[in-house]
DNA sequence: GATATCTAATTGCATATGCAAATAGCAAGT
DNA sequence: ACTTGCTATTTGCATATGCAATTAGATATC
Protein backbone atom coordinates (compact mmCIF):
# COMPACT_ATOMS: atom_id res chain seq x y z
CA UNK A 1 0.00 0.00 0.00
CA UNK A 2 1.85 3.12 -1.47
CA UNK A 3 1.80 6.52 -0.02
CA UNK A 4 -0.50 8.65 -2.22
CA UNK A 5 0.38 12.01 -3.05
CA UNK A 6 -2.99 13.73 -2.72
CA UNK A 7 -1.57 16.89 -4.94
CA UNK A 8 -0.64 14.70 -7.77
CA UNK A 9 -4.13 15.30 -8.84
CA UNK A 10 -4.46 18.35 -11.04
CA UNK A 11 -6.80 19.71 -13.68
CA UNK A 12 -6.30 20.87 -17.08
CA UNK A 13 -9.51 22.70 -17.37
CA UNK A 14 -10.03 21.15 -20.69
CA UNK A 15 -13.57 20.13 -21.17
CA UNK A 16 -16.00 18.40 -18.24
CA UNK A 17 -14.99 18.87 -14.54
CA UNK A 18 -15.72 14.92 -13.97
CA UNK A 19 -13.67 14.19 -16.97
CA UNK A 20 -10.75 15.75 -15.65
CA UNK A 21 -10.51 14.25 -12.74
CA UNK A 22 -11.07 11.23 -13.92
CA UNK A 23 -7.82 12.10 -16.96
CA UNK A 24 -5.92 12.91 -14.60
CA UNK A 25 -6.58 10.08 -11.70
CA UNK A 26 -6.09 7.45 -15.20
CA UNK A 27 -2.51 9.20 -16.32
CA UNK A 28 -1.36 8.36 -12.60
CA UNK A 29 -2.56 5.24 -13.13
CA UNK A 30 -1.13 4.18 -16.41
CA UNK A 31 2.10 6.30 -16.06
CA UNK A 32 2.68 3.68 -13.03
CA UNK A 33 3.17 6.52 -11.01
CA UNK A 34 0.10 5.04 -8.77
CA UNK A 35 1.29 1.42 -9.32
CA UNK A 36 -0.95 -0.92 -8.46
CA UNK A 37 -2.18 -1.36 -4.81
CA UNK A 38 -2.00 2.74 -4.52
CA UNK A 39 -4.63 3.91 -2.55
CA UNK A 40 -6.48 7.02 -3.77
CA UNK A 41 -7.29 9.69 -1.58
CA UNK A 42 -11.31 9.26 -1.04
CA UNK A 43 -13.67 11.58 -2.01
CA UNK A 44 -13.48 14.06 0.51
CA UNK A 45 -9.93 14.56 0.04
CA UNK A 46 -10.04 15.00 -3.64
CA UNK A 47 -13.16 17.12 -3.15
CA UNK A 48 -11.26 19.34 -0.96
CA UNK A 49 -8.31 19.37 -2.83
CA UNK A 50 -9.83 20.34 -6.25
CA UNK A 51 -12.86 22.53 -5.30
CA UNK A 52 -15.26 20.33 -6.78
CA UNK A 53 -18.31 18.93 -5.35
CA UNK A 54 -18.60 14.99 -4.05
CA UNK A 55 -20.79 13.63 -6.61
CA UNK A 56 -18.60 15.42 -9.62
CA UNK A 57 -15.80 13.53 -7.76
CA UNK A 58 -17.78 10.60 -7.45
CA UNK A 59 -18.81 10.43 -11.22
CA UNK A 60 -15.11 10.35 -11.59
CA UNK A 61 -14.37 7.45 -10.11
CA UNK A 62 -17.71 5.45 -10.57
CA UNK A 63 -16.05 5.75 -14.21
CA UNK A 64 -13.24 4.69 -13.66
CA UNK A 65 -13.60 1.52 -11.84
CA UNK A 66 -16.40 1.11 -14.45
CA UNK A 67 -13.00 0.93 -16.62
CA UNK A 68 -11.70 -1.34 -14.23
CA UNK A 69 -8.28 1.14 -13.42
CA UNK A 70 -9.39 1.14 -9.14
CA UNK A 71 -11.32 -0.32 -7.57
CA UNK A 72 -13.43 0.62 -4.70
CA UNK A 73 -14.91 -0.90 -1.40
CA UNK A 74 -17.41 0.42 0.69
CA UNK A 75 -15.18 2.38 4.15
CA UNK A 76 -11.78 0.21 3.23
CA UNK A 77 -11.67 3.00 0.38
CA UNK A 78 -10.23 3.32 -3.31
CA UNK A 79 -7.38 1.49 -4.80
CA UNK A 80 -6.05 0.68 -7.36
CA UNK A 81 -6.48 -1.94 -9.40
CA UNK A 82 -3.77 -5.03 -10.50
CA UNK A 83 -4.25 -4.89 -14.29
CA UNK A 84 -5.86 -7.94 -15.87
CA UNK A 85 -3.57 -10.47 -16.98
CA UNK A 86 -5.10 -11.37 -20.18
CA UNK A 87 -6.87 -9.62 -22.39
CA UNK A 88 -10.27 -10.74 -23.92
CA UNK A 89 -10.32 -11.82 -27.63
CA UNK A 90 -6.93 -13.99 -28.18
CA UNK A 91 -4.60 -14.52 -25.46
CA UNK A 92 -1.94 -16.04 -24.68
CA UNK A 93 -0.33 -13.35 -22.22
CA UNK A 94 1.05 -16.02 -20.35
CA UNK A 95 1.89 -19.58 -21.77
CA UNK A 96 2.45 -21.01 -18.95
CA UNK A 97 -0.89 -20.17 -18.10
CA UNK A 98 -2.58 -21.29 -21.09
CA UNK A 99 -0.60 -24.65 -20.78
CA UNK A 100 -1.82 -25.29 -17.54
CA UNK A 101 -5.22 -24.22 -18.21
CA UNK A 102 -5.42 -27.10 -21.04
CA UNK A 103 -4.69 -29.65 -18.05
CA UNK A 104 -0.98 -30.73 -19.32
CA UNK A 105 2.15 -30.09 -17.51
CA UNK A 106 4.29 -27.11 -18.92
CA UNK A 107 8.10 -26.75 -18.93
CA UNK A 108 10.04 -24.34 -21.30
CA UNK A 109 13.90 -24.56 -22.37
CA UNK A 110 15.63 -21.28 -23.26
CA UNK A 111 17.57 -22.58 -26.28
CA UNK A 112 19.44 -19.14 -27.04
CA UNK A 113 20.40 -15.58 -25.51
CA UNK A 114 22.32 -13.12 -27.57
CA UNK A 115 22.95 -9.78 -25.77
CA UNK A 116 23.91 -6.87 -27.97
CA UNK A 117 23.04 -5.02 -30.94
CA UNK A 118 19.82 -5.27 -33.06
CA UNK A 119 20.37 -7.20 -36.25
CA UNK A 120 19.07 -4.23 -38.94
CA UNK A 121 15.62 -6.38 -39.66
CA UNK A 122 15.04 -6.59 -35.84
CA UNK A 123 16.00 -2.37 -35.78
CA UNK A 124 13.48 -2.06 -38.46
CA UNK A 125 11.02 -4.04 -37.48
CA UNK A 126 10.95 -1.93 -33.94
CA UNK A 127 11.85 1.23 -34.71
CA UNK A 128 14.95 0.63 -32.51
CA UNK A 129 18.59 2.57 -33.40
CA UNK A 130 21.30 0.46 -33.87
CA UNK A 131 22.75 1.79 -30.98
CA UNK A 132 20.21 0.64 -28.44
CA UNK A 133 20.50 -2.76 -26.50
CA UNK A 134 18.76 -5.74 -26.44
CA UNK A 135 18.27 -9.32 -25.70
CA UNK A 136 17.41 -12.08 -27.73
CA UNK A 137 16.16 -15.02 -26.77
CA UNK A 138 14.83 -18.33 -28.60
CA UNK A 139 12.60 -20.01 -26.08
CA UNK A 140 11.10 -23.33 -26.51
CA UNK A 141 7.78 -23.97 -24.37
CA UNK A 142 6.33 -27.70 -23.64
CA UNK A 143 3.17 -29.13 -23.11
CA UNK A 144 2.99 -32.75 -21.47
CA UNK A 145 6.83 -33.01 -22.71
CA UNK A 146 5.54 -32.44 -26.19
CA UNK A 147 6.77 -28.88 -28.16
CA UNK A 148 4.08 -26.33 -28.13
CA UNK A 149 5.02 -23.00 -29.24
CA UNK A 150 8.54 -21.95 -30.05
CA UNK A 151 9.32 -18.32 -29.22
CA UNK A 152 11.78 -15.36 -30.05
CA UNK A 153 11.83 -12.46 -28.44
CA UNK A 154 13.35 -9.18 -28.64
CA UNK A 155 13.39 -7.42 -25.40
CA UNK A 156 14.73 -3.67 -25.11
CA UNK A 157 17.08 -3.47 -22.57
CA UNK A 158 16.52 0.25 -21.53
CA UNK A 159 12.64 -0.14 -21.47
CA UNK A 160 13.11 -2.78 -18.18
CA UNK A 161 15.29 -3.04 -15.34
CA UNK A 162 17.26 -5.77 -14.06
CA UNK A 163 17.49 -7.87 -17.49
CA UNK A 164 20.84 -8.01 -17.30
CA UNK A 165 20.68 -10.13 -14.12
CA UNK A 166 18.20 -12.43 -15.26
CA UNK A 167 18.94 -15.59 -16.84
CA UNK A 168 15.28 -17.07 -16.97
CA UNK A 169 16.09 -20.15 -15.26
CA UNK A 170 13.23 -19.70 -13.43
CA UNK A 171 10.77 -17.99 -15.10
CA UNK A 172 9.95 -17.79 -18.47
CA UNK A 173 11.03 -14.64 -20.48
CA UNK A 174 6.81 -13.16 -21.15
CA UNK A 175 5.96 -14.10 -17.62
CA UNK A 176 8.88 -12.30 -16.00
CA UNK A 177 8.34 -9.07 -18.61
CA UNK A 178 4.71 -8.99 -17.36
CA UNK A 179 6.31 -8.56 -13.97
CA UNK A 180 9.28 -6.26 -14.50
CA UNK A 181 7.59 -3.97 -17.01
CA UNK A 182 5.07 -1.61 -17.83
CA UNK A 183 3.14 -1.15 -21.18
CA UNK A 184 0.96 0.80 -22.40
CA UNK A 185 0.29 -0.60 -26.11
CA UNK A 186 0.42 -3.63 -27.95
CA UNK A 187 0.20 -4.50 -31.45
CA UNK A 188 -1.35 -8.22 -32.55
CA UNK A 189 -0.87 -9.66 -35.78
CA UNK A 190 -1.86 -13.05 -36.78
CA UNK A 191 -0.99 -14.79 -40.01
CA UNK A 192 -0.37 -18.58 -41.48
CA UNK A 193 2.95 -19.48 -42.58
CA UNK A 194 4.87 -23.12 -43.25
CA UNK A 195 7.48 -23.99 -40.59
CA UNK A 196 11.27 -23.57 -41.42
CA UNK A 197 13.47 -26.06 -41.26
CA UNK A 198 15.30 -25.33 -38.21
CA UNK A 199 11.31 -24.57 -36.89
CA UNK A 200 10.01 -27.56 -38.02
CA UNK A 201 13.19 -29.59 -36.26
CA UNK A 202 12.56 -27.81 -33.01
CA UNK A 203 9.07 -28.43 -32.89
CA UNK A 204 9.11 -32.15 -34.14
CA UNK A 205 6.86 -31.33 -37.14
CA UNK A 206 7.74 -31.42 -40.77
CA UNK A 207 8.84 -28.99 -42.76
CA UNK A 208 6.29 -26.94 -44.27
CA UNK A 209 3.38 -28.08 -41.96
CA UNK A 210 1.42 -25.07 -41.64
CA UNK A 211 1.87 -23.19 -38.61
CA UNK A 212 0.09 -20.32 -36.64
CA UNK A 213 2.40 -17.14 -36.24
CA UNK A 214 1.43 -14.68 -33.74
CA UNK A 215 3.37 -11.35 -33.88
CA UNK A 216 3.34 -9.03 -30.99
CA UNK A 217 5.13 -6.10 -29.98
CA UNK A 218 4.43 -3.39 -26.92
CA UNK A 219 5.26 -0.27 -26.19
CA UNK A 220 5.03 1.54 -22.83
CA UNK A 221 4.43 5.76 -23.77
CA UNK A 222 5.74 5.29 -27.51
CA UNK A 223 9.19 3.59 -26.32
CA UNK A 224 10.05 0.17 -27.58
CA UNK A 225 9.57 -2.74 -24.56
CA UNK A 226 9.46 -6.16 -26.10
CA UNK A 227 8.60 -7.59 -30.08
CA UNK A 228 7.82 -11.65 -29.78
CA UNK A 229 7.20 -14.02 -32.40
CA UNK A 230 5.17 -17.09 -31.96
CA UNK A 231 4.96 -20.08 -33.68
CA UNK A 232 2.44 -22.67 -33.34
CA UNK A 233 1.72 -25.83 -34.94
CA UNK A 234 -1.13 -24.96 -36.60
CA UNK A 235 -3.25 -28.74 -36.33
CA UNK A 236 -3.25 -28.52 -32.75
CA UNK A 237 -3.88 -24.89 -32.23
CA UNK A 238 -6.62 -22.96 -32.24
CA UNK A 239 -7.78 -19.00 -31.20
CA UNK A 240 -11.17 -18.19 -29.94
CA UNK A 241 -13.03 -15.66 -28.65
CA UNK A 242 -16.56 -15.00 -28.10
CA UNK A 243 -18.63 -11.78 -28.63
CA UNK A 244 -21.52 -9.56 -28.96
CA UNK A 245 -22.20 -6.89 -31.48
CA UNK A 246 -21.55 -4.00 -28.85
CA UNK A 247 -18.21 -5.76 -27.70
CA UNK A 248 -16.49 -8.52 -25.93
CA UNK A 249 -18.75 -10.25 -23.35
CA UNK B 1 -37.55 6.35 -37.25
CA UNK B 2 -40.04 3.70 -35.83
CA UNK B 3 -43.10 4.63 -33.14
CA UNK B 4 -41.55 4.79 -29.73
CA UNK B 5 -43.63 2.44 -27.19
CA UNK B 6 -43.09 4.31 -23.90
CA UNK B 7 -44.96 2.19 -21.93
CA UNK B 8 -42.31 -0.97 -23.06
CA UNK B 9 -40.01 0.50 -20.58
CA UNK B 10 -40.45 -1.44 -17.47
CA UNK B 11 -38.46 -1.48 -13.95
CA UNK B 12 -38.11 -4.96 -12.29
CA UNK B 13 -37.01 -3.99 -8.96
CA UNK B 14 -33.80 -5.69 -8.44
CA UNK B 15 -30.77 -3.45 -8.08
CA UNK B 16 -30.44 0.42 -8.65
CA UNK B 17 -32.73 2.03 -10.29
CA UNK B 18 -30.07 3.31 -12.96
CA UNK B 19 -29.32 0.16 -13.68
CA UNK B 20 -32.97 -1.17 -13.76
CA UNK B 21 -33.74 1.59 -16.34
CA UNK B 22 -30.11 0.77 -17.95
CA UNK B 23 -30.99 -2.94 -18.25
CA UNK B 24 -34.96 -2.43 -19.61
CA UNK B 25 -33.41 0.00 -22.37
CA UNK B 26 -30.63 -2.16 -22.98
CA UNK B 27 -33.22 -5.33 -23.12
CA UNK B 28 -35.63 -3.47 -25.92
CA UNK B 29 -32.42 -2.77 -27.92
CA UNK B 30 -30.55 -6.19 -28.12
CA UNK B 31 -33.65 -7.94 -28.51
CA UNK B 32 -34.39 -6.16 -31.40
CA UNK B 33 -37.76 -4.01 -30.52
CA UNK B 34 -36.38 -1.36 -30.77
CA UNK B 35 -34.61 -1.31 -33.67
CA UNK B 36 -31.47 1.05 -34.68
CA UNK B 37 -33.09 4.67 -35.62
CA UNK B 38 -35.56 4.11 -33.08
CA UNK B 39 -36.16 7.17 -30.98
CA UNK B 40 -35.93 6.85 -27.67
CA UNK B 41 -38.28 8.62 -25.00
CA UNK B 42 -36.70 12.33 -23.87
CA UNK B 43 -35.77 12.10 -20.30
CA UNK B 44 -38.49 13.93 -18.95
CA UNK B 45 -40.93 11.26 -20.56
CA UNK B 46 -39.16 8.67 -19.09
CA UNK B 47 -38.88 10.66 -15.46
CA UNK B 48 -42.18 10.80 -15.44
CA UNK B 49 -43.28 6.55 -16.73
CA UNK B 50 -40.84 5.72 -14.76
CA UNK B 51 -41.45 7.74 -11.18
CA UNK B 52 -38.26 8.66 -11.36
CA UNK B 53 -35.61 12.02 -10.98
CA UNK B 54 -34.16 13.49 -14.12
CA UNK B 55 -30.62 12.70 -13.08
CA UNK B 56 -31.32 9.16 -12.34
CA UNK B 57 -32.68 8.82 -15.87
CA UNK B 58 -30.14 10.82 -17.35
CA UNK B 59 -27.45 8.19 -15.90
CA UNK B 60 -28.68 5.17 -17.17
CA UNK B 61 -29.09 6.66 -20.54
CA UNK B 62 -25.25 8.48 -20.35
CA UNK B 63 -24.22 5.01 -19.33
CA UNK B 64 -25.99 3.50 -22.52
CA UNK B 65 -24.15 5.63 -25.10
CA UNK B 66 -21.00 5.05 -23.52
CA UNK B 67 -21.46 1.57 -24.00
CA UNK B 68 -22.68 2.55 -27.98
CA UNK B 69 -25.94 1.47 -27.59
CA UNK B 70 -27.71 4.42 -28.10
CA UNK B 71 -26.54 7.86 -29.79
CA UNK B 72 -27.75 11.27 -28.01
CA UNK B 73 -28.05 14.42 -29.39
CA UNK B 74 -28.95 17.80 -27.15
CA UNK B 75 -32.01 18.90 -28.67
CA UNK B 76 -32.75 16.02 -31.22
CA UNK B 77 -33.28 13.27 -28.71
CA UNK B 78 -31.63 10.30 -28.22
CA UNK B 79 -31.60 7.13 -30.56
CA UNK B 80 -30.58 3.58 -30.61
CA UNK B 81 -27.67 3.32 -32.58
CA UNK B 82 -26.41 1.41 -35.42
CA UNK B 83 -24.14 -1.33 -34.07
CA UNK B 84 -20.89 -1.35 -35.12
CA UNK B 85 -20.17 -3.44 -38.67
CA UNK B 86 -17.05 -4.28 -37.33
CA UNK B 87 -15.45 -5.49 -34.02
CA UNK B 88 -12.30 -4.47 -32.64
CA UNK B 89 -10.47 -7.40 -32.69
CA UNK B 90 -10.27 -9.28 -35.74
CA UNK B 91 -12.73 -7.89 -38.10
CA UNK B 92 -13.94 -9.01 -40.90
CA UNK B 93 -17.11 -8.93 -40.71
CA UNK B 94 -17.61 -7.60 -44.20
CA UNK B 95 -15.65 -8.79 -47.14
CA UNK B 96 -16.21 -6.44 -49.56
CA UNK B 97 -15.02 -3.28 -47.02
CA UNK B 98 -12.25 -5.06 -46.09
CA UNK B 99 -10.92 -5.63 -49.57
CA UNK B 100 -12.16 -2.08 -50.09
CA UNK B 101 -10.21 -0.74 -47.51
CA UNK B 102 -6.89 -2.28 -49.01
CA UNK B 103 -8.00 -0.20 -51.91
CA UNK B 104 -8.91 -3.03 -54.29
CA UNK B 105 -11.40 -3.60 -56.28
CA UNK B 106 -13.71 -6.54 -55.09
CA UNK B 107 -16.18 -9.04 -57.02
CA UNK B 108 -17.57 -12.34 -55.83
CA UNK B 109 -18.93 -15.40 -57.53
CA UNK B 110 -21.16 -17.97 -55.66
CA UNK B 111 -20.36 -20.93 -56.59
CA UNK B 112 -22.71 -23.46 -55.07
CA UNK B 113 -25.86 -23.31 -53.33
CA UNK B 114 -27.98 -25.46 -52.12
CA UNK B 115 -30.98 -25.39 -49.84
CA UNK B 116 -31.95 -28.78 -47.87
CA UNK B 117 -31.10 -30.46 -44.77
CA UNK B 118 -27.93 -29.87 -43.06
CA UNK B 119 -25.36 -33.18 -43.12
CA UNK B 120 -24.12 -34.36 -40.00
CA UNK B 121 -21.06 -32.74 -39.89
CA UNK B 122 -23.14 -29.68 -40.20
CA UNK B 123 -25.45 -30.11 -37.42
CA UNK B 124 -22.95 -31.81 -35.05
CA UNK B 125 -21.05 -28.31 -35.29
CA UNK B 126 -24.08 -25.80 -34.84
CA UNK B 127 -26.42 -27.89 -32.42
CA UNK B 128 -29.19 -28.36 -35.14
CA UNK B 129 -32.05 -30.88 -35.76
CA UNK B 130 -31.38 -32.99 -39.00
CA UNK B 131 -34.66 -31.70 -39.47
CA UNK B 132 -33.91 -27.42 -39.58
CA UNK B 133 -33.95 -26.23 -43.19
CA UNK B 134 -30.48 -24.75 -44.54
CA UNK B 135 -29.30 -23.14 -46.84
CA UNK B 136 -25.16 -24.06 -47.86
CA UNK B 137 -22.98 -21.53 -49.92
CA UNK B 138 -20.12 -21.21 -51.10
CA UNK B 139 -18.53 -18.06 -52.20
CA UNK B 140 -15.00 -16.81 -53.70
CA UNK B 141 -14.02 -13.14 -52.94
CA UNK B 142 -12.31 -11.51 -54.94
CA UNK B 143 -9.10 -8.55 -54.88
CA UNK B 144 -8.36 -6.99 -58.07
CA UNK B 145 -9.69 -10.29 -59.97
CA UNK B 146 -7.53 -12.10 -58.21
CA UNK B 147 -8.60 -14.94 -55.46
CA UNK B 148 -9.11 -13.40 -52.02
CA UNK B 149 -10.85 -15.43 -49.57
CA UNK B 150 -12.98 -18.80 -49.69
CA UNK B 151 -16.23 -18.87 -48.10
CA UNK B 152 -18.00 -21.67 -47.38
CA UNK B 153 -21.92 -20.82 -45.22
CA UNK B 154 -24.55 -22.35 -43.46
CA UNK B 155 -27.48 -20.15 -42.73
CA UNK B 156 -30.13 -21.50 -40.42
CA UNK B 157 -33.33 -21.20 -42.67
CA UNK B 158 -35.45 -20.59 -39.49
CA UNK B 159 -33.54 -17.86 -37.91
CA UNK B 160 -33.39 -15.24 -41.10
CA UNK B 161 -36.52 -13.84 -43.09
CA UNK B 162 -36.33 -13.83 -46.61
CA UNK B 163 -33.89 -16.37 -47.21
CA UNK B 164 -35.42 -18.54 -49.75
CA UNK B 165 -36.11 -15.45 -52.04
CA UNK B 166 -32.79 -13.65 -51.80
CA UNK B 167 -30.07 -15.34 -54.92
CA UNK B 168 -27.24 -13.24 -53.31
CA UNK B 169 -26.65 -12.01 -56.98
CA UNK B 170 -26.69 -8.12 -55.65
CA UNK B 171 -24.80 -8.76 -52.12
CA UNK B 172 -22.68 -11.64 -50.95
CA UNK B 173 -24.21 -13.68 -47.85
CA UNK B 174 -22.15 -12.02 -45.26
CA UNK B 175 -23.29 -8.76 -46.06
CA UNK B 176 -27.29 -9.66 -46.87
CA UNK B 177 -27.07 -11.45 -43.11
CA UNK B 178 -25.96 -7.95 -41.38
CA UNK B 179 -28.78 -6.19 -43.07
CA UNK B 180 -31.62 -8.90 -42.91
CA UNK B 181 -30.74 -10.95 -39.23
CA UNK B 182 -29.73 -10.13 -35.91
CA UNK B 183 -26.98 -11.31 -33.86
CA UNK B 184 -26.15 -11.50 -30.10
CA UNK B 185 -23.42 -14.07 -29.24
CA UNK B 186 -20.52 -14.93 -31.84
CA UNK B 187 -17.64 -17.45 -31.41
CA UNK B 188 -14.24 -16.42 -33.80
CA UNK B 189 -11.55 -19.06 -34.01
CA UNK B 190 -8.62 -19.01 -35.87
CA UNK B 191 -6.55 -21.70 -36.97
CA UNK B 192 -3.91 -22.52 -39.63
CA UNK B 193 -4.17 -24.98 -42.25
CA UNK B 194 -2.65 -26.44 -45.49
CA UNK B 195 -5.34 -25.60 -48.76
CA UNK B 196 -6.94 -29.17 -49.60
CA UNK B 197 -6.69 -29.80 -53.59
CA UNK B 198 -9.92 -28.05 -54.63
CA UNK B 199 -9.81 -25.13 -52.41
CA UNK B 200 -6.04 -24.86 -53.75
CA UNK B 201 -7.35 -24.86 -56.83
CA UNK B 202 -9.91 -22.39 -56.54
CA UNK B 203 -7.54 -19.77 -54.39
CA UNK B 204 -4.76 -20.45 -57.36
CA UNK B 205 -2.32 -21.61 -54.79
CA UNK B 206 -0.47 -24.53 -54.16
CA UNK B 207 -2.24 -27.50 -52.42
CA UNK B 208 -0.53 -27.62 -48.67
CA UNK B 209 -0.06 -23.92 -48.84
CA UNK B 210 -0.35 -22.43 -45.25
CA UNK B 211 -3.96 -20.77 -44.87
CA UNK B 212 -5.52 -19.37 -41.96
CA UNK B 213 -8.72 -20.61 -41.12
CA UNK B 214 -11.28 -18.14 -40.09
CA UNK B 215 -14.81 -19.91 -38.20
CA UNK B 216 -17.11 -17.88 -36.88
CA UNK B 217 -20.61 -19.52 -35.80
CA UNK B 218 -23.17 -16.61 -34.96
CA UNK B 219 -26.79 -16.87 -32.64
CA UNK B 220 -29.43 -14.66 -31.87
CA UNK B 221 -30.85 -15.50 -28.16
CA UNK B 222 -29.04 -18.90 -28.75
CA UNK B 223 -31.01 -19.79 -31.62
CA UNK B 224 -28.36 -20.06 -34.89
CA UNK B 225 -28.42 -17.92 -37.09
CA UNK B 226 -24.65 -18.87 -39.47
CA UNK B 227 -21.92 -20.52 -39.59
CA UNK B 228 -18.92 -19.49 -41.81
CA UNK B 229 -15.31 -20.72 -42.63
CA UNK B 230 -13.25 -18.43 -44.13
CA UNK B 231 -9.94 -19.66 -45.61
CA UNK B 232 -7.30 -17.24 -46.63
CA UNK B 233 -4.35 -17.71 -48.18
CA UNK B 234 -1.83 -17.21 -45.39
CA UNK B 235 1.09 -15.53 -47.13
CA UNK B 236 -1.09 -12.64 -48.52
CA UNK B 237 -3.36 -12.15 -44.80
CA UNK B 238 -2.45 -11.25 -41.52
CA UNK B 239 -4.77 -9.46 -39.01
CA UNK B 240 -3.88 -7.36 -36.49
CA UNK B 241 -4.94 -5.92 -33.43
CA UNK B 242 -3.98 -2.89 -31.39
CA UNK B 243 -4.73 -2.21 -27.45
CA UNK B 244 -3.93 -1.22 -24.41
CA UNK B 245 -3.48 -3.46 -21.01
CA UNK B 246 -7.21 -2.08 -20.42
CA UNK B 247 -9.07 -2.90 -22.45
CA UNK B 248 -9.34 -2.26 -26.62
CA UNK B 249 -7.48 1.17 -28.41
C1' DG C 1 -7.22 -13.48 25.10
C1' DA C 2 -11.41 -13.89 22.70
C1' DT C 3 -15.75 -12.03 21.44
C1' DA C 4 -19.43 -9.00 20.94
C1' DT C 5 -20.62 -4.18 20.16
C1' DC C 6 -20.25 0.40 18.79
C1' DT C 7 -18.51 4.24 15.97
C1' DA C 8 -17.15 6.57 12.31
C1' DA C 9 -15.11 6.61 7.62
C1' DT C 10 -16.19 5.77 3.08
C1' DT C 11 -18.65 4.67 -0.89
C1' DG C 12 -23.45 4.05 -3.20
C1' DC C 13 -27.68 5.95 -4.54
C1' DA C 14 -31.40 9.10 -5.37
C1' DT C 15 -33.46 13.62 -5.46
C1' DA C 16 -34.16 18.55 -6.47
C1' DT C 17 -32.44 22.51 -8.62
C1' DG C 18 -30.32 25.59 -11.85
C1' DC C 19 -27.93 26.86 -15.63
C1' DA C 20 -25.37 25.98 -20.17
C1' DA C 21 -25.13 24.37 -24.89
C1' DA C 22 -26.92 22.76 -29.09
C1' DT C 23 -30.34 22.91 -32.45
C1' DA C 24 -34.97 21.70 -34.96
C1' DG C 25 -38.58 24.14 -36.38
C1' DC C 26 -40.95 28.16 -36.98
C1' DA C 27 -41.66 33.04 -38.03
C1' DA C 28 -40.42 37.22 -39.91
C1' DG C 29 -38.28 39.90 -43.09
C1' DT C 30 -36.00 40.66 -47.50
C1' DA D 1 -36.72 31.39 -52.34
C1' DC D 2 -33.49 32.55 -49.09
C1' DT D 3 -31.72 34.28 -45.00
C1' DT D 4 -32.03 35.71 -40.35
C1' DG D 5 -33.27 35.35 -35.88
C1' DC D 6 -36.17 33.63 -32.17
C1' DT D 7 -37.93 30.05 -29.14
C1' DA D 8 -38.74 25.85 -27.13
C1' DT D 9 -36.96 21.25 -26.56
C1' DT D 10 -33.56 18.23 -25.19
C1' DT D 11 -29.33 16.83 -23.43
C1' DG D 12 -24.96 18.04 -20.53
C1' DC D 13 -22.99 19.43 -16.33
C1' DA D 14 -22.39 20.74 -11.61
C1' DT D 15 -23.99 21.47 -6.98
C1' DA D 16 -26.11 20.62 -2.46
C1' DT D 17 -28.36 17.49 0.40
C1' DG D 18 -29.72 13.34 2.73
C1' DC D 19 -29.82 8.77 3.68
C1' DA D 20 -28.32 3.74 3.11
C1' DA D 21 -24.90 0.08 3.20
C1' DT D 22 -20.53 -1.66 4.35
C1' DT D 23 -16.93 -2.46 7.32
C1' DA D 24 -12.13 -1.24 9.62
C1' DG D 25 -10.86 -0.19 13.81
C1' DA D 26 -11.77 1.04 18.51
C1' DT D 27 -14.01 -0.19 22.70
C1' DA D 28 -16.25 -2.77 25.97
C1' DT D 29 -17.35 -7.18 27.90
C1' DC D 30 -16.78 -11.78 29.22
Amino acid sequence: MTETRLDAVKLDGAGPVYDQIRRAIRDLVVSGEWPPGTSVPPEHALMEQLGASRMTVHRALVQLAREGLIVRRRRSGTVVATPPASHAMLDILSIPEEVRQLGQAYAYEVLARTDGRPSPEVAELFGLKRSDKVAHLIVLHRADGKPHVLEERVIHAAGVNGLADEDFAETPPGDWLLQHSLWSQAEHAISAIGAGEEQAALLEIAEGEPCLLVERRTWNQSQPVTAVRLLYPGFRHRFVGRFGPYGAA
